[in-house]
DNA sequence: CCCAACTGTCTATTTTATTGAACAGCGGAT
DNA sequence: ATCCGCTGTTCAATAAAATAGACAGTTGGG
């Protein structure tokens, strides 16, 4: 288990806040087989990888390269945050190289008229927000960044 | 082929002087396999592919950022240059990164009273070299470098 | 020349991944 | 309570990957 595709599969289907079936969907494969792959109980072709990974998108670089970058990463910018809305709406979701996060947390923005259903926002011991206009000094665990109009932020509230 | 892993498996297995055969014993795995992937007839499970890189050695990630970070390198450091040798000879690869390279290039250290068989390096377009001792300042394409004990070029000869 | 040792490719068989459709569990709505 | 829609898991059948071994071509030596 030097590499364990089916632990990283999971942390980025679930960083990226999309189910099995979802995912399965977008990327042309079975459900089934997404959760054999992330039980580790099967060791994906390379093919079959690839085509689920192009549903984030992501590469087969970017994907194994992944922890090792960001792998407890607080700030993330306005150009690291992937858009998964549709239409008028944009969605773009925050900390999605982060592994295993507990909650998700989006940057909505609407077109005049548009219209928000259901409130997306639940607190879990972990706490993130975006700047909207302005900027913001934010100081976690002893250190301290300034954000401006895009940025974001994501840590643990116990810090 | 949005990834063709077979061809950039064989470039690398070319760069690091293994045969099929070769590769396979070392990976634990049928050379029959190492030549079906190369060919891109099968595409290997992330387990297999695993296998052989390991005999390299090489991680998935370095595998798969492999020709991104260094496509068209003109100079290598001493220690980005692998050891191929054994017993009491040290053979260091010269542009082991490098992809569907022409010829091979080894940097070849002899223990006291041992012997050397059969002239390995072979002409054809492409030039490499590697200093021993001194400095040398290097010119190609426009661009200098200055290579000192280790350091080694290699460059199409037509530039 | 012939032999030996190597190169990479190909075929039949075994092993494994992948599919398609079932299953049980959970939360919300009626 | 049931029903709906979702979550992830598991099973038998199918498709594909991996194996073991044979094959042809090449290089160097006796």
């Amino acid at each position: 288990m030097a590499e364990d595709v089916g632990k990283k599969l999971k942390a980025t289907r679930t960083a990226f806040g999309l189910s099995q079936r979802e995912l399965a969907k977008r990327a042309g494969v079975t459900n089934g087989m997404v959760s054999l792959i992330e039980q580790g109980r099967v060791s994906p072709s390379v093919g079959s990888l690839q085509k689920i990974l192009s549903a984030f998108p992501l590469t087969l670089a970017e994907f194994f390269t992944r922890d090792l970058s960001s792998q407890e990463e607080v700030v993330f910018r306005a150009a690291d945050q992937p858009d998964m809305g549709t239409g008028g709406i944009e969605f773009r979701l925050v900390a999605a190289t982060r592994r295993d996060r507990a909650m998700s947390i989006l940057n909505e923005v609407y077109e005049p008229g548009a219209d928000t259903g259901s409130d997306l926002l639940t607190h879990s011991g972990e706490e993130g927000g975006v700047i909207v206009a302005g900027e913001l000094e934010l100081t976690v665990a002893g250190k301290t960044w300034t954000l401006s109009k895009g940025d974001s932020y994501y840590f643990d509230s116990r810090l």
